[in-house]
RNA sequence: GGUCCCUUCGUCUAACGGUUAGGACACCAGGUUUUCAUCCUGGUAACAGGGGUUCGACUCCCCUAGGGACUACCA
C-alpha cells in the first residue's frame, strides 16, 4: 500500500520526469571563450514589438558580440490568456529587420536553432517540472489549494492589520499542510499551484551586484511564490532561473521593473544549487504626458510600437543609432570622427550605459540620425530602400517606382552624388513620394495662389517674353554656373540686376533682381517654392517637360 | 502602506573635490546660396531645495521635495 507522501507527489508529477542530474548531463555548461557574454532577450508574445524591447536586444545583442559570445532569443509563452499567435515570429523578424543577429533560438525563419533548447518555454514544461519536484522533495517546494478569493482576502486582511501582503511566513496556510490535506484537496477537485517554501527572513539583508546600479541592499525574500501554476506552465521567475541557468546566460540584461524581484532571482538560483549570472538593469525609455515622465506605454503611445517605424519608413540604422546614442551619449561623437563606420563597429561600454537614467524619448533628434544617415547614402540606395518600404506600405508609389527606376534614381542624385555637402531633406523613405512628385506630370499642378504672389515679383515684366528669351539661351547640358550667368543677363535684358548687391546698392535703377526670375520659373516647372538646385532638376526632367510646363502660362 | 531606484539647459547628456558648468538635438539671430536644404558664425537656456564635511561641493554625507518601478496562478 502506497503511503499518503508518494500518493501525493504520483498525483502532483508526471511519471517519467527527467532528474537534475540527467537534464545537467544533457545541457552541459558552455565553452565559450575567456570573457565572451552570453545574453539572450527573453519576449513574451503577447503583442506587438516595444520600442524598448528592441532597446533591450540590441544591448545585448552588441554586448554579446563585441565579446565574441552567444546572443540567445527565447520565447517566454507561459500566459496563455494573453498569447497572441504570431508575434514571436514578428519578435524575431524585427530583430532581422534591425541587424541584430540571433545565434540561438527562435530565429527570422520561425525555426528554432542551438544546442540547449527548446527555447520556447511551452515546449520545456517537463524540464520545469523536473526542477520543481526536485525541490518538493527535499522539502523547498509544496502544492497550495488557495482559490483567487481566498488570496484576495487575506491581501486585504494584511492590509487591515498593517501587513506586508503576500503569501508568506504565518499566512502561508499551505506551507504547513499534511500530504493527506492536500490529498483530500485534489479529491474535491481542487488542482494546486506550486509554491517555493522560501528559506527567506525579510529582516535580514543581502547584498545585490547589479552591473550598472553597483552594490545595493534588499531585503531577503521571504515570498512563496508561485513557481508552477496550476495549468503546469511556471512562473516568469521560476523559468527565468532554469532557463538561464541551463542555457549558460551569464549576462542578464533587462528592464529595471525586475530589479525588485532580484532577491527572489537569487534565492531561486540558491535553492537550486546553481551559480547565478551577472545582472544589468536597464532603466527604460520614457515619454512626456501631461508634464509627467512615464515609461512609454505600449497602449497609448504609437511610437513604442516598432511597426511605427517601420511604417513611417524610418531607416532601420536610423533607428539603431538613436538607440545606441540613448544607450552611450559618447556615440554621436564617435559617429563625427567615424562618419561611414558601419554601427556595428561602435564599442559599447557597461560604464556610459550605467549613467543613464530612463531617458524621455525624442522624435526630433531620430529625425535628425535619419536625414543624417540618408544624406550619407547614394542614390541606388535609396532607391532601394524607398522601394522596399513602398512595397510593403504604398502600392501605388511602389508602382510609380518600378516603372521609373532610372528617371527617379536621377532624381534622388540630385546634389547627392559628387557633393561634399549633400542636402539632409529626407527622414524617411515614406517622404520620398512628396520629394519627387513634381518630376511627374500625373497630377502636376501651379498653385494659382502661390503664381500669383511670384508674378508680383516680376513688378509688371513681361512674363511670357523673360520666359522665351531664357528658353531661347538655354541649353540643358549647361552646369549651374553657366545656367545662372544666362538667366542673369536675361534678367538684364528685362530689368533686373544680377546680384542682390546690385540691386540694393541702387534699387531704383532695377525692377528687381534676378532671384525672382528664378522664383517664377521654379514655381512654373516645381509648382513649389522650395526645391533643390533648379538647373540640375531641369537636367533631369528633360527638355520636352520643361517647355511643356513653361508654355503652360 | 511596504521594498527599492532616480534627479545638470526644453530633450539626450559631459564634467580626478578647484571649469567662464562642455557638447549634441531643438529653438532664435546673422552670414553664404537662384529658393529651400546644406554649410558657417553667434545666441538664449541647467547643477530640485535645505543642511552639513571641506580652504574649496555638480561631485562626498544627511534631510526634504518631486518623479519612477515593484508589491499577480502577467511578464
Amino acid at each position: 500500500m502506497t503511503n499518503p507522501v508518494d500518493l501525493l507527489k504520483q498525483k502532483l508529477f508526471p511519471e517519467a520526469l527527467a532528474t537534475p542530474e540527467e537534464l545537467a548531463m544533457k545541457y552541459p555548461s558552455r565553452s565559450v571563450a575567456e570573457g565572451a557574454l552570453v545574453t539572450r532577450i527573453a519576449p513574451s508574445p503577447t503583442g506587438f514589438v516595444h520600442l524598448g524591447s528592441l532597446y533591450t536586444s540590441l544591448i545585448s545583442e552588441r554586448l554579446a558580440h563585441q565579446s565574441r559570445g552567444i546572443f540567445i532569443l527565447r520565447i517566454e509563452d507561459t500566459d496563455k490568456k494573453r498569447e497572441v499567435a504570431g508575434m514571436a515570429e514578428l519578435f524575431a523578424a524585427t530583430l532581422q529587420h534591425y541587424h541584430l543577429t540571433i545565434d540561438e533560438g527562435l530565429g527570422a525563419d520561425g525555426q528554432e536553432s542551438g544546442n540547449y533548447g527548446p527555447y520556447t518555454q511551452s515546449a520545456r514544461i517537463q524540464i520545469y517540472q523536473s526542477y520543481v519536484k526536485a525541490l518538493y522533495e527535499q522539502g523547498l517546494a509544496y502544492p497550495c489549494f488557495a482559490t483567487p478569493a481566498e488570496l484576495e482576502a487575506l491581501r486585504s486582511h494584511q492590509e487591515t492589520i498593517g501587513e506586508r501582503s503576500g503569501y508568506y511566513g504565518r499566512f502561508a496556510a499551505w506551507r504547513t499542510k499534511s500530504p493527506e490535506e492536500a490529498l483530500a484537496a485534489i479529491e474535491q477537485g481542487l488542482k494546486p499551484v506550486m509554491r517555493l517554501k522560501s528559506p527567506g527572513n525579510f529582516h535580514t539583508k543581502i547584498i545585490i551586484n547589479d552591473l550598472l546600479l553597483g552594490r545595493r541592499e534588499m531585503p531577503e525574500n521571504d515570498q512563496d511564490i508561485v513557481i508552477l501554476k496550476t495549468d503546469g506552465l511556471p512562473t516568469y521567475h521560476f523559468a527565468h532561473a532554469v532557463d538561464d541557468h541551463l542555457m549558460g546566460t551569464t549576462h542578464v540584461i533587462r528592464g529595471n521593473e525586475w530589479f525588485p524581484s532580484l532577491p527572489l532571482h537569487l534565492q531561486l538560483f540558491a535553492v537550486l544549487g546553481w551559480q547565478p549570472p551577472q545582472y544589468a538593469h536597464l532603466a527604460p525609455i520614457q515619454k512626456m504626458d501631461e508634464g509627467k515622465k512615464r515609461k512609454l506605454s505600449k497602449r497609448k503611445d504609437q511610437e513604442a510600437n516598432m511597426e511605427y517605424y517601420q511604417q513611417a519608413g524610418y531607416p532601420a540604422a536610423a533607428v539603431i543609432e538613436y538607440l545606441l546614442n540613448l544607450a552611450n551619449s559618447n556615440f554621436e561623437d564617435w559617429r563625427r570622427a567615424n562618419p561611414t563606420a558601419d554601427n556595428t563597429s561602435f564599442e559599447l561600454s557597461w560604464k556610459k550605459l550605467a549613467n543613464s537614467n530612463g531617458p524621455l524619448f525624442d522624435l526630433a533628434k531620430l529625425n535628425d540620425i535619419s536625414k543624417e544617415l540618408i544624406s550619407r547614402l547614394d542614390a541606388p540606395t535609396v532607391f532601394s530602400n524607398t522601394l522596399e518600404w513602398a512595397k510593403k506600405y504604398n502600392q501605388a508609389f511602389h508602382r510609380l517606382l518600378v516603372d521609373n527606376q532610372e528617371y527617379i534614381q536621377k532624381i534622388l542624385d540630385i546634389e547627392r552624388s559628387g557633393t561634399p555637402k549633400p542636402r539632409k531633406d529626407i527622414a524617411r523613405w515614406a517622404e520620398v513620394e512628396n520629394e519627387i512628385a513634381y518630376f511627374f506630370d500625373d497630377n502636376f499642378e501651379v498653385p494659382s495662389t502661390v503664381y500669383q504672389a511670384a508674378l508680383t515679383e516680376l513688378q509688371g515684366a513681361n512674363q511670357q517674353q523673360i520666359i522665351k528669351d531664357f528658353l531661347a539661351v538655354y541649353n540643358i547640358s549647361d552646369n549651374p554656373e553657366m545656367w545662372f550667368e544666362k538667366l542673369k543677363v536675361v534678367g538684364k535684358q528685362h530689368g533686373f540686376a544680377a546680384t542682390n548687391q546690385d540691386y540694393k546698392a541702387d534699387p531704383a535703377q532695377y525692377r528687381g533682381q534676378v532671384g525672382s526670375i528664378a522664383k517664377v520659373l521654379r514655381l512654373l516647372l516645381t509648382g513649389r517654392t522650395q526645391t533643390p538646385n533648379l538647373c540640375l532638376i531641369m537636367q533631369v526632367m528633360g527638355e520636352d517637360r520643361i517647355r511643356r510646363r513653361l508654355s503652360l502660362s
